[in-house]
Order: structure tokens, then sequence, then C-alpha cells
RNA sequence: GGGCCUGUAGCUCAGUUGGUUAGAGCGUCCGCCUGAUAAGCGGGAGGUCUCUGGUUCAAGUCCAGUCAGGCCCA
């Protein structure tokens, strides 16, 4: 930045418009940061220095940002730019997310195709065109709004998933886990449309109409013991027991393979009476031997007599009867070899409920996700008796091949009934998905898919998490809980638009993942000239077998999305393939500080993690253990003002650029950072808005045009040698010293912490509480009155300081207002971007001071109610101010110069009538226990210690007062106490008004006489003459003659006398400007005389002109 | 259904390792003050700290449960 700056832009005013439309004076600021490359220049600045390593968790550009992402970008942008000034080199590289089901959906939409089959006739690489061209939709805008608010990021050289080095790193990664025996194919069952031949996403799952209300068969079905031989009995029954197992798809029960109990629940072996069948002989038996869980016994069985139980546990292994005769092909599960022995036997799950049905479950690993896991872990065959296509694929009974799956219900029923195997039939009505596109009936179905076994790594990523710190601190454990149930990732997608899995197949399921165009070419020979990773292209890319000689096809998947942004710690440098990639990677590796939404526990947090697990077991990678990254900071939802989640359908959106326009950033990202912390669901309430800016950016605003004013002024400088030093400066002005080091220390430590939240507050509480209403409003005449002397160039200068202090520490918050007081506190200095987070003086900390001014406080504001409890305006003088203590300590501090001259001449009053600790007369004492220190010493005799010390006398109460330790006597035990042990408070005993608090006993002397009353009507007038210079429009410097005319002695000797003569003109000609001031003989006449009534019917008439 | 988070004044939020009278801001009413501030200060009204049990001399704080809201996973 340049250092021409116009010596006028030291204490320059601020916009006018800053406080009222702040907006138009932020997009100065942005045009001098484009102008002087504030953001280059901090970035070259840092150019060596140790890395902060921030990673940009990437977004998909083809939606639009809203509100949520403001409070993201912000806890971003404000670490980042706080490690910038502690002088750490912080890049900044942005990431565009590209890939993926939800940039498939939008252009679909827009090409108004609908489904696979759309983008197959529509052409693969067109609709992929379209796609990589959609993902920039909203690009222009999501860069603008980054701008806008504040959020730095180099945009120039972001890294973007589709982009070819990114997806050659991608394949690499995918390549390295293949080698170290990480992938394997598998089937995941999911949500599948025979129809559309595809499976559906969650997020399709959830669209409206998915669900409909269907009317579906709700069987009971017995399966048959194997043998006749009864379960621990050792005898032969007539006929075998049966388990019975309810389901609502008797279609999946040709696919059957195992019977599913829970472990921990009791299952009975029940007698029931059999249903009379119509028609049936009456010989046939009567009774049947079921088996259901003890829960559901009452609700399927009705009437049963008990003859022994179990619990699911040792049920398992009992073989039964298959229901059916087909022969059901079998499918290769990938992640296991099937155990023929395992099959048709009973088998322990969690899963399984007792909500309904039997608490038997029928398992079919094809059609069910907990099937799937059942045979997984039992290493069970997996029937497919329906294909993909959602038909039968062989004939089973009476249906036949080719048969759709929703109607073969009613055929099985009716054969599984004739062969007396069903126990109990009806029809009810429940709601089952269907396709959102074609509306046919979905079905769950295993389908092919590439994993990675994660499983092996849980270990690592729970040591790794241990070494995270998670802000707030409790994701640990929810990350860990997570990290427990880890199953393998399923990382491929039956899509088009993604990177597309580098693994190539051939006929004889031989494997070859491919880790970069360069080794792929190696592998066919040549890459065509237009070669793509994505799909087509690629897919057209055949290798010879390396085994078995024939041809091997890539495998059609694509990759889950969330590999990609997973992956982006090496791909966004195209790590390894692209020169220089390795260094950037040691350089970056781990991220010291990565910031996102909850949401993305399960997401980006997870995908690095685990990606990054992998990694740094790579002995040449060559990276450090432990977690990807060493920070997470999580940001929670932002919700509308009445805590509803915001959505397009309620219309309680909030558009950030409106409210952005109307506030300005300063106050949004304020708003959001200060409102509570970050990771709680933050309800945004404009109102909110309206009150930062009018507190706390308005009392810094003012405080700084207040400095200014004067500063310009008196022409005040800095750097003038005349300035005293801190410990030459009054007590007021080392007690902000004070408390502004206290701040930086404060501010410091807070961020350090990454609670940004407590950081805003500790700024807001110093500038409005301390800096404005306190050291401003009691020094002010300190700025205008008189000349340029040592008090006043400390009083500029201390105030100065403290502003300087505010603007630093603020400038990672507040990135615009910061910036716009530094460039006019510091001009040529720089952006206060660039500059070094302040460190504390220590030395200038004092304690003693700030303590009391603590106590300071505290009287002011007892005072204040006792003038108002007797009836007395501050701004008449009183004579004297009493007060009782029993704190020693307090009454050392209050007994300085300096807390007396504060507080006396705070509550406008003379002097201390007296300041001591209780004499008897007007106080008493008392006392109660201090349970937070006797507690942790005598612990259960406390109350009766309580109630002794309440009783204490007037002797030893003075004692412990006074330091001393006394005895007594709870319940027949003496009991030493120590002074600490007894907090003794005082309370008044006097009949005239008081004000206590119990440290202190306060009253005031009303007695008023002659030159109190006078300069009290002296005090009224300056009053009203300066709302006067006001009111005619005069600058706080122009000085005036003064014409006065009152009927009333007194006023007339208040205004009018000299000191000498008992009156106070000088005073009045001092604070009003005077540099005349005359009495009249008779009253004033003209337009402009202002007349008051200064209380009690005493009149005073002013004709006021400016001395040009 | 499971895991986690949140519940304190009309609203937004603080509340340290448990310690006796639970605070602030906004809003509201009364008063004061004002030569930076359409500001500031004092006072009033406003609380069964979601509820129920428990531990403890002592619970907003710890434990168990309950209800409500939320997030993630099923």
């Amino acid at each position: 930045m340049s250092n021409a700056v116009p010596s006028s832009a030291r204490f320059a005013p601020l916009p006018e418009t800053l406080s009222s439309a702040p907006s138009k004076a932020e997009l100065e600021i942005l045009e001098l940061w484009r102008r002087e490359k504030t953001f280059e220049h901090l970035q070259t600045s840092r150019e060596g220095k140790k890395a902060f390593v921030f990673w940009e968790g990437p977004p998909t550009a083809n939606g639009r940002p809203g509100i949520h992402h403001v409070l993201a970008r912000t806890l971003k942008d404000a670490v980042c730019r706080y490690h910038s000034m502690l002088g750490s080199r912080v890049e900044r590289k942005a990431g565009w997310d590209t890939h993926g089901l939800p940039v498939e959906l939008e252009v679909e939409k827009a090409l108004g195709i609908n489904g696979k089959p759309g983008i197959e006739s529509y052409g693969v690489a067109a609709f992929n065109q379209k796609c990589r061209e959609s993902v920039w939709k909203y690009r222009e805008e999501w860069e603008k709004l980054s701008e806008r608010i504040g959020y730095w990021l180099d945009y120039e050289h972001p890294y973007v998933t589709y982009e070819a080095p990114y997806v050659e790193s991608v394949w690499n990664l995918l390549a390295r886990m293949h080698e170290n025996g990480l992938i394997y194919r598998g089937k995941r069952v999911l949500p599948y449309c025979g129809r559309c031949g595809t499976g559906l996403s969650s997020h399709e799952l959830g669209q409206p109409g998915v669900y409909k209300d269907v009317q579906d068969p709700s069987v009971v079905v017995r399966f048959r013991f194997a043998t006749r031989w009864s379960l621990g009995l050792g005898v032969q029954a007539e006929q075998p027991d049966s388990f019975l197992a309810w389901t609502t798809t008797p279609w999946t029960l040709p696919s059957n393979i195992a019977l599913a109990v829970h472990p921990d629940r009791e299952y009975v072996r029940a007698r029931v009476l059999l249903p009379a069948a119509k028609g049936a002989p009456s010989s046939s038996a009567q009774y049947e031997i079921v088996w259901v869980a003890e829960a559901r016994a009452k609700a399927m069985l009705g009437e049963y007599e008990e003859l022994e139980r179990k619990p699911g546990r040792e049920l398992e292994g009992v073989r039964y009867a298959p229901l059916f005769e087909a022969h059901v092909p079998e499918a290769d599960p990938g992640a296991w070899r099937p155990h023929g022995d395992a099959s048709h036997r009973v088998w322990a799950a969690e899963y399984v409920t007792m909500d309904d049905g039997t608490g038997i479950v029928h398992q079919a690993p094809s059609y069910g996700a907990d099937d799937w896991a059942t045979a997984q872990r039992n290493r069970l065959s997996v029937l497919q008796a329906v294909g993909p296509e959602g038909r039968f694929v062989v004939d089973v009974g009476p249906v036949k091949r080719g048969t759709f799956f929703k109607e073969a219900d009613d055929a099985l029923m009716e054969d599984l009934k004739a062969r007396g195997l069903v126990f109990k039939k009806s029809r009810e009505s429940h709601s089952y998905p269907h396709c959102w596109r074609c509306s046919t009936p979905l079905f769950y179905f295993a389908t092919p898919a590439w994993y990675i076994r994660t499983t092996q790594l849980k270990q690592r990523m729970l040591d790794a998490n241990a070494h995270v710190r998670w802000v707030p601190d409790e994701i640990e454990k929810r990350f860990g809980e997570w990290l427990e149930n880890n199953i393998d990732w399923n990382i491929s997608r039956d899509r088009y638009w993604g990177t597309p899995l580098p693994f190539w197949v051939c006929e004889n399921g031989h494997e070859l993942a491919v880790g970069g165009s360069e080794e792929l070419k190696k592998l066919c020979g040549a890459l065509p000239k237009d070669f793509d990773h994505h799909k087509p292209s690629v897919d057209q890319i055949e290798i010879p077998c390396p085994q078995c000689k024939s041809t091997m096809r890539r495998t059609p998947a694509v990759l889950d999305c969330w590999f990609d942004s997973g992956a982006m710690p090496f791909a966004q440098y195209g790590w390894p393939h692209v020169a220089g990639s390795d260094a950037k990677v040691h350089d970056q590796f781990p991220a010291s500080y990565i910031c996102e939404g909850l949401d993305q526990t399960r997401g980006w947090f997870y995908t690095l993690h685990a990606i990054g697990a992998f990694a740094t077991t790579l002995p040449d990678a060559k990276l450090p253990d432990g977690p990807a990254y060493k920070t997470c900071l999580v940001n929670g939802l932002v919700l509308d003002k009445d805590g509803v989640k915001m959505s397009k359908r309620l219309g309680n959106v909030i558009d950030p650029w409106k409210v952005i326009d109307e506030h300005g950033t300063d106050a949004v990202r304020w708003y959001l950072l200060a409102s509570a912390a970050p990771w709680l669901p933050k309800k945004f309430d404009p109102a909110g808005l309206s009150e930062v800016r009018g507190r706390f950016f308005r009392a810094l605003i003012n405080s700084y045009q207040f400095f200014r004013e004067y500063a310009r002024i008196d022409g005040f400088d800095p750097n003038s040698k005349a300035i005293p030093e801190v410990a030459a400066r009054p007590e007021i002005d080392r007690w902000l010293v004070s408390r502004t080091q206290s701040l930086c220390v404060e501010v410091r430590d807070r961020f350090d912490n990454f609670d940004l939240t407590a950081a805003a507050r500790a700024i807001e509480t110093f500038v409005v509480d301390e800096l404005s209403n306190w050291y401003i409003r009691r020094n002010r005449r300190r700025f205008w009155k008189g000349d340029v002397g040592a008090d006043k160039l400390a009083a500029f200068k201390t105030l100065h300081d403290a502003l300087h202090t505010v603007a630093l520490t603020m400038a990672p918050l507040a990135p615009f207002l910061s910036e716009m007081l530094w460039q006019r506190l510091a001009p040529g200095a720089g952006s206060v971007h660039v500059q070094l987070f302040p460190q504390a003086n220590t030395k200038l900390v004092d304690r003693d001071l700030e303590r009391s001014m603590q106590l300071v406080e505290e009287l002011v504001v007892m005072g204040r109610a006792l003038r108002e409890k007797v009836g007395m305006k501050t701004r008449q003088p009183l004579r004297a101010l009493h007060v009782r203590a029993s704190d020693a300590e307090a009454l050392r501090l209050l007994a300085t110069r300096f807390a007396g001259e504060q507080v006396l001449d705070e509550l406008n009053v003379k002097q201390w009538g007296s300041l001591a600790a209780d004499d008897g007369k007007l106080v008493r004492l008392t006392a109660k226990a201090n349970f937070k220190v006797l507690g942790k010493k005598i612990g259960g005799r406390m109350k009766a210690a309580a109630a002794a010390i309440a009783v204490l006398d007037g002797e030893r109460l003075s004692a412990l007062r006074d330091g001393k330790s006394v005895a007594i006597d709870v319940e027949g035990s003496a009991l030493e106490l120590a002074p600490e042990d007894v907090l003794v408070s005082v309370e008044s005993r006097a009949e005239f008004p008081v004000e206590t608090d119990g440290r202190f006993v306060l009253w005031l002397d009303t007695a008023l006489d002659t030159p109190l009353v006078r300069e009290g009507l002296a005090r009224e007038a300056v009053s009203r003459l300066n709302a006067l210079r006001k009111e005619r429009g005069l600058e706080v410097e122009d000085r005036v003659r003064l014409t006065l005319f009152t009927a009333d002695a007194d006023v007339r000797a208040a205004v009018g006398a000299a000191s000498a003569q008992g009156g106070f003109r000088e005073l009045v000609a001092a604070e009003t400007l005077a540099v005349a001031l005359e009495c009249a003989a008779a009253e004033l006449v003209g337009d402009d005389v202002a007349r008051w009534d200064l209380g009690d019917g005493r009149t005073l008439s002013a004709s006021l002109e400016r001395v040009v």
C-alpha cells in the first residue's frame, strides 16, 4: 500500500453516512482493497513465514449462496485474518465442488428430460457438457458475495474437482488404495426402480409424491424346523415346530436365506389351537407348536400355552426347511465368500424390533439392507429370484419367469397356503415408495458397488480423532461414535457426471486400478486426441488384460463426489503428477484449521479424515501421523427469527444481499459472531442487526468522531515528544491504558481458543462501557478545555491508543470499520489487515487501579440512587458524602485522591463527609458464612455453622472485619473462624435516607447553604446556555459574548459575581466559552433573547453573540 | 428407534471447579444527566432456571428420567 498519504487523512472524519447507510462506506473500502491489491499484498508480505494451514471446503456453485454461507465464511475469514495478523502465512485457496447428483438433477430439469433413459437418449457426452457448464451458473454471485462480505479467498487459482489434474490425483489415491487391498467389489442395497433400471438416492426418495399409501398383503408364514427333533427336548415330536415370521413382501420369500432374532429378547415355544381351516377334516391335528418373541406372542397368537422360553441367541443355528423347492440363482456378494452350511438357519441380529410382526424376521439379503448386513456377518448365500428389472428370473411354484415382483404376491401366498405354511393373512395399508419419475413401485435391491475397506482404517481414524481439536468439543465424542460404527465406504454411484472410477475389469474378473492418464496410456497403447477423463470418453478406453489377455473395460460407475472433496488436500495441487505438488502437499498438510456446518460431520469432515488416515500410511508420501486437520470449528444452522428452518416454501429465507445492503457487512458479521456461540442453531433476527449497529458500532464511531474533532482542532500528533509517559499521566488515563492491555490479553486468548463470540463480546464491552460511557464521558472536559498542555496530550494519547488497539483487535471480525478507523488513525501504515496483532504490555496493567475504578463505579451507582431518593438533582452540588464499609481494602482504595475525585466529581459532592469503618452509631455489622470457603473446610457442619455465624455478636464481627480469627461454638464443638470464612457486611441503623448494598452504606449531607445554592444555579445556567449554543448551531470551539439578566438576587450573584465575591462568574464563562459576560440592569428584549426558569421561579434571560 | 446438542425475564443471551439475593442487552414505565453519541445513567415492573426425582451441608450448575425443539444416523 502506498505511503503517499495526504496529511489530511490523519484523523479525517468518518463518512457521514456511515451510521445510517454503512454499505456505501464499505464499498469504498472494497474499492481501496481492490486498488491497493491489499489481499495480494498481505499474502506476499507473509511469504516464507510459518504456515497456518486453512482448507476451504468447496461449495457447489450451481446453488445460490445463502445467509448460512455468510456465517460459515465469516468464521473462516475471521480466523484466517487473525492468524495472518499473528504473522503467519495463511494460504486461502478457493475450491469448487463440481460433480454429483444435484448437478445432474439441475441439468435434467433444465433440459426437461427424465431419468437415465432420458440422459442416454440425449447423449451422455452432451449431457456431461451441460453439467460442466451448469456448475458455474452462480459462480459470479458466489465470488461477488464473498468479496462483499470481506471473505478473502484466492479465486484466481481455485481447485476445481472436474479438472484433469484434480481427477488424475483422485485416481492416484484410488489406485494406491487398490494397491493396498483396500478396494473391493461388493453389493449395496438401495431403493431401485426396475423400469428406469437405476437406484435412487436418498435425495430422490425425499421428492414429493414418492411415498404413496398402498394396500399390501400382510402375511405370517410358518418356517418349519428341518427336523422333527424338538429344540432342547431331545424327543421326537409328532410334527416339527415352526418359526413364525411376518412379511408384507411375499415376493421376497423365494429368496429367503435365513431368519433373524434379537439376541437378547425372550422367545417362547407356544402350543396353540390350529385355526379351523374351512373344510378341513375334523381328524386333522388340533394343535401346533410355534415360536415367536415373547413380547409379540399375545398379539400374534391370542390364547396360547407356553411350553418353553429361550433368549434369541440360544436359537442361533437352528435349521429350518426352505419354503420353496425352486432353483433360485445365487448372486456373488463380492464382500464375502458364502458358506453354504450357514444358510436356512436362525441368526441373531440387533436390528430386530418388537414393534410389529413376530420378533422373527425373514431374511432376503438382496432386498433389504439389514438383511444384507446379517448375510455379510454370517457369510450367507445371496439368493436372487427377482432381477434388476423387478421381474422373476426363474419359475417359482405358480409364478412364472418374467412376472413383475408386485404381481407375484397373491400367487405365492396361495401356493404357501395350499401347503399349510400360511399362519395368518390380511391386507394392510402402508406407505410405499415409488419412482419419482415413472411412479413404478420401488424395491430394495442389492446392486454392484465398489467399496473402500474403511473398517480396516477404523483404529487409525479413532486415534487421529483424539488429536483433533473440535470446537465445540462434544463433536469429538459424536464423531468418535460414528467412527466406532464405521462401515465400509461405498464409493460407486451409478450415474454420469462424476469422477469415473479408474477401475478396469475383464470378463474373467481381473481388476486393474489406473493411477493416472500416463499410466492409462501405457496400458492401452494410446489415448485418443480428445481424451477426457469423464464419461463417455473414458469408457471407450479398453485395456488388454495382463493376466488373461481378454479385454478389460472400465467399470461403469462414477465416484461418490464426497471422495472428490475429501481428496482436496492432495488433489488441489494435482499431487503427485503436477510438478511441485509434493512440496505443496507437505507444506499444507495437515490443516491447522477447517470450518464448516454441523452437517459435514458425516460429509467432508469424515471424507478428509478417512482419506487422510489412508494417505498418512503411505511410506513415500512422508506425511506426519495424526489427523488431516488439527482444529475443526463447527457452525450450526441459521434459522429464521422464530426458530423455523428457512425454506423457499415458507418464504422465510433471508437474502444475504438484502441484509448486507441495509446494515452493512460488518454489522452482519458482528451479529452472527457475537449473538451466540456459532455451533448453536442461530435465530436470524434483523432486529438484532439494528441493535448491534445502535449499540456497538455507534459507540465506536462516536468515540472516534469525538476524538478526531478535538484532535483536529488542537493539531494533536500522536508521535509528539511532549506527550507524557504513561507513568506520568493521571490515574484515569493509566486506568484506560491498563484496561486496553487487558483487552489485548483477553481477545488474543479468545481467538487462540477459536472462541470468536467471546472475543467479539470482550471488544464490545470495552468499547461501549469502558471507553465510551466511562472514559470519554468522565474526561471530555480535558479535550476541549484550556490550552494544549501535558494533561490534554495525555488524554489525547490515551484515547488515541485505545482506539488504535480497538481497530486492530476487531480487524478480524469487522474488517471494514476497522480499516476505516485504521486509515484515519495511522495513515500511511498500510492496511489494518497487514498489521501484526497488538501485544499487551503487561507492565502497564495496574490491578489496584482497575479495582479502585470498580469501587468508584459501585459507589457512583449507589450515589445516584441516593440522590434520587433524597430528591437532589445531580446539578445541585452537595456538601458531603458519607461512606461506611467493613472492607478495609476497599476503604484503602477509596481513600486515594484518585478514587475520591472520581466519586465526588461524578456525584457532584464537595467532599467526603466521612469514609470509615463502622463506628457503631449509624451502621451495624452483620455476617453470613462464606459458603464457598468454609464449606470446603467443614462440609457437613455447614448448616449449623451458618446459623451460628448469622448471630455473631458485634465484638467478634469487628474482630473478623479487622482481620482477626475468632472462635465460635458449633453444635457443642469449637470452630476457629478465619476472616475469610465469613462475609461481613454493613447495614444501616440510621433514620435518614441511606443506600446500601451490604458492602457500603452511603448517605448524603443534604443541607444547602448559599454558596451551594448559588453554584447549583450557576450550573443550571451553564446547562441552559450550552443548550442554547447548540440550538443556535455554534461550533464547539466558537467563543461567545453573553448578556444576562435576572431579577433573582441568588441567580445574579451566581452568574454575575466573581468567585472572590462568592459567585461563579468565571465558571459560567469558562463552561460556555464566553469571552465576555455582562449582567444587564434591565430585562433583555429582542427576538433572540432566551428565557428560562432555573427552578423555584428564579428566571434568567440571556442573549448570546458569536465572536467572529 | 439410536447418538449428540439446546431449554434461564416478553425477546436475544451470560452464568467459571456446585456456594446462599441468578445477571446483561433490547423492550416497557418513572426519574436524572447531557458541549461526542437520535446517546448515557439510576430506579421500577418482569424468573417455580422445561418438568420430576436423586446425590449433597449446599444444585441453574452433578446424576437419572420426562417433556419440547434441533442436528445426524437408521
